[in-house]
DNA sequence: ATGAAAGCGCTAACAT
DNA sequence: ATGTTAGCGCTTTCAT
């Protein structure tokens, strides 16, 4: 800075109001101040700046699993919005791992973030509240968690398994296998929900050995759904609650030798680049992920802006995407 | 910091000792001090020491496309090596945009990163000379920057598709297309490469009219495959330079009923967990995408310790995975 | 509207 | 081995 200031003839103060944007500098002066920065490639320090002050500019970005696309294609999202308004992305990526979490945000906390948008673990941490506390911006994502009282952007989970269980049931299939996450995540039970709300609006009974609760893991998946077809009255048809375990399904059918949807009907969580290059096309319940990064990512902006603001929710709708895994239409 | 040395009755200095882990403190007093630290839920700001110590423990990591899932395994693999050596990670992903890469990197710069991770667009941006200069440690991923003289960890991109190339070639195929990516990319020139050579091992000619380069996108494949496809002489197979050409590919071979690998065989570029899940099975070049991300911060920690050493480069082999698409096995 | 000066929370250098 | 002190590069009072 003083450099530049020396070369401007001016305070070191007038130089920062000029580059930082606060305060009232006249144009004559602010010229002469931007030049002489360009001509130094002078570059302020961030890291002095933000400790000056007392805030930086960076919020940290806190998911269970990077290699699933539709936390990337979340990430994109925030990002459309966060970089424009100059702030940067810590990524805490914990890997499905709850002392990983925990790890990462104490390491987000000394690094002094301004806000967080996080999809938490089964039970959020403790150290949620205490980062909220000491004034980070919060915002959950994906994952509902109420008892914190912060900002939350989610999905209908419940609504978009609903859909897609009617959509078989109207099929004819009476016998709908549910392959899901661990009965401790709260998505896994929203799916569940949907799946028995489905059932009981059609009058139907649900079968508890046709409702696998697994890791969202796809080789889980494909064991389960392989001891699931194993079974005296096998399902005529399976829902899957995420991309990776539609996978692991599929797996297990193919290795049978069974035809979709001929001898098994299938409809999954989440649309995918994949979808519509499988054989038979996959009918699946799709949302907008980025358009939800972008949401979360305006919602933190808003609350580091007014602190106080009374916490808000989004829930993002779900579209279920017929095509040809369900037996609903012939044209692959 | 003052409130910890007041209450374990020390300087600061010596908390800055104990807990940073540098400079010899009698174990009577660390332990005193911890017990203060922990007492007081005290977490040291890291801005403050970035500052102090003129050097952050953050490293960026520069990437195209995050919802690719090969640069998402990359990532995981750079978050085990980097996250217990106590660094985090700043996210600079472009989005395939090299103004957006312009920006991110002077904000990296500002921001004081102590290292890089980068796979840059085409020509790499001069910035990248000016951190190395500016003392950062520069590692670049996937796309080999030898002008820059840094450390770099990459793909044998000819080798795996020679190897694949060849694989069709053996099959007895002579009309074998190429999906690729733009022309400018490194990477799409060395599989250009290695599709030539494998032909001219084998004393064939390249049909240059099978060869198509467009954008990484999987809509351009599908498109550009569609075009091929109604050529004269049909190509009986096809080789897609990365994982989303392979699903373009896919696509228009679908729309034209076409049948794998009876009327054309394919072999595609990264393997991914949906590869085996399709039908036929994939048959693909595959490689260590998580390896080479924990390589790369192998690297990037060694050059942080030692910034004099000679660049060193590392390049990782792909393997031919041999299942159904090409027509070489029968078993789906 | 501008400048002078203090100080953010730490750690490095120096002194003991 | 520990304490004292200065200062990292900026922003922000507080004067003017």
């Amino acid at each position: 800075v003083k450099e530049v200031a020396a070369l401007a003839r001016v305070s070191t103060a007038t130089v920062s109001r000029v580059l930082s944007g606060n305060g009232i500098v006249r144009d004559e002066l602010a010229l002469k101040v931007q030049e002489a920065a360009r001509k130094l490639n002078y570059k302020p320090n961030r890291v002095a700046r933000s400790l000056r002050s007392r805030g930086t500019r960076i919020i940290g970005i806190v998911i269970p699993d990077i290699e699933n696309p539709y936390f990337a294609a979340v990430i994109t999202g925030i990002e459309d919005i966060l970089l424009s308004a100059d702030y940067c992305l810590l990524l805490a990526h914990y890997q499905d791992s709850v002392d990983r979490e925990q790890v990462l945000l104490e390491t987000l906390h000394c690094e002094g973030v301004a806000g967080l948008i996080f999809t938490p673990s089964t039970k959020p941490s403790p150290l949620y509240r205490e980062l909220a506390q000491a004034g980070v911006g919060l915002v959950a994502l994906a994952r509902e968690a109420p008892e914190l009282g912060v900002d939350s952007v989610s999905l209908s989970g419940r609504q978009g398994t609903y859909d897609g269980v009617r959509h078989l049931l109207g099929l004819g299939h009476r016998r709908i296998a549910l392959i899901n996450g661990p009965a401790t995540s709260s998505t896994a039970t929203e799916r569940y929900e949907g799946y028995t709300k489905a059932h009981q609006d059609a009058g139907l009974p649900v079968a508890a050995e046709l409702v696998r609760n697994i890791e969202w893991k796809q080789e889980s998946a494909y064991r389960a759904f392989q001891a699931l077809l194993d079974i005296e009255q096998r399902p005529t048809a399976v829902f899957t609650g995420s991309n990776l375990l539609t996978l692991g399904a599929l797996q297990a059918i193919h290795e049978k030798r069974l035809e979709i949807p001929k001898d098994i009907a299938l409809v999954g969580f989440d649309d995918l680049p994949w979808a519509i290059s499988l054989r038979p096309s996959l009918t699946v319940i799709s949302y907008e992920a980025r358009e939800m990064g972008r949401c979360a990512a305006q919602m933190l902006l808003e609350r580091i802006a007014k602190p106080s603001r009374p916490p808000v929710h989004r829930e993002f709708p779900t579209k279920l995407i017929v095509r040809a895994s369900c037996g609903a239409q012939w044209d692959w």
